[in-house]
DNA sequence: TGCAAAATAGCACGACCGTTCGTTTCATTG
DNA sequence: CAATGAAACGAACGGTCGTGCTATTTTGCA
């Protein structure tokens, strides 16, 4: 049995628990998170999980970084990894939309925690607030390097385009989840389609070929 | 002192708690609403408040009729008064703009409300959904009607146009709210005058005229 | 194999929660 | 004035919460 080298068994139910911890975050919010249920989920006592993290407000934390992380690695990582430009802009959509409709029964983390800390200061709302923030100026550096690849017109207003895509994912999270549409997911492919288009350089080629190939047809 | 006539004591001091309950559940989400709190606020008893209501339960479902009523008052009501068509789109959109950013520091519970109970079946989730879907489908309507008018092109797919205006309002209501993010109003505006700009029918004029007469500067 | 240290359990505390119940206040009416 | 009914109170209950303590078990290493 290979040992998991470096993994002391207090890091492993660490894990355990933290895993625990996300699903349900994701269900309940961040908010709903409570040592209680969480110390039943993983057949603990509540002081033997409560002794992992020190306190509730970190145990809060350390779910949002292990959601950062997880974000980072099925939606970023694999998107910078595309040509800079449309391609890269693409692919950040459209793993994101996956990671929402992925989630369409266990919900985002980030977009149940904005609406749970905006009105709450303090060190749960500055983590979350932090990684969001760092996720936007992600896209937004996408958006700049495609106007820069002369892709998108030169007049573009990245923020702008930012926040109407952001827009699509709050609805497809809405409609999906909240009202249990079917097709919310398509709807926001076809939302997003539109806005490059609008926002598309002339210079571009054919504005259909510069947006559409991996668009409604994943890249296989 | 002219007697508010019909308005028995009960009555009075129920609406009291009410008006207190919707600011304490704009600010804290419907689930963070709490009898002692609001006993406290009212300057009553916790009895007294519960007595009222009956349940936690049907203080919540309480409180979403209040906002919805309210809503409708402030946003469907006024606007169903412009001509139907575009104008009439506009009014709905501008106001319900509006109102989500007069109540930057108060927050909507629609909004709000929805991520809190997308994964939470039970009456509170059923009388929340009801009043969306009564608030999605007046705006539905609205997009309709301007399609049956000949103002917005006749291919044009009313859902998915609700979709895109929809999630305009959630990317306000998140960057205004939880980033604190200057001029989100402004970027509302800009997106819904660039989606009705899209599915304009060319036969309805110019398309300028159209769509911007009261979109930057509010009918006086 | 034995020992120190890390990990977990067990228990109790205080705070707050929604809810119940019996009592008291108070305005209205006969 | 007395009686009635609604309205509000106050105390208590059972429950869950996060959080400290102190044991006890388990682990990793010499």
């Amino acid at each position: 049995m290979a040992a998991k080298a470096p993994l002391l068994k207090g890091q492993q139910t660490r894990a355990v628990i933290l895993e625990a911890a996300l699903s349900l975050a994701a269900q309940m919010g961040l908010e709903g998170l409570s040592i209680g249920a969480l110390a039943e989920v993983t057949q603990m006592s509540k002081s033997g999980v409560f002794a992992h993290f020190g306190s509730r407000e970190e145990l809060q934390i350390a779910v949002i970084r292990e959601y950062h992380a997880r974000f980072e690695h099925e939606v970023f990582f694999p998107a910078v990894r595309e040509r800079r430009g449309l391609p890269r802009l693409h692919a950040l959509f459209e793993r994101w939309v996956k990671r929402v409709s992925v989630e369409l029964d266990s919900g985002c983390i980030y977009i149940s925690g904005a609406v749970e800390f905006d009105d709450r200061p303090g060190p749960v709302r500055d983590a979350l607030e932090a990684m969001v923030r760092d996720w936007h100026s992600a896209l937004d550096r996408a958006i700049r390097l495609s106007i820069e690849a002369g892709e998108l017109r030169a007049d573009t207003d990245a923020l702008q385009m930012l926040f109407e895509i952001h827009g699509l994912i709050l609805s497809l999270h809405h409609d999906a989840r909240f009202l249990r549409l079917p097709g919310a997911v398509d709807r926001a492919r076809t939302g997003f389609e539109r806005i490059v288009r609008h926002y598309l350089s002339v210079e571009a080629g054919p504005p259909a070929a510069a947006v559409a190939p991996a668009s409604r047809k994943r890249r296989s």
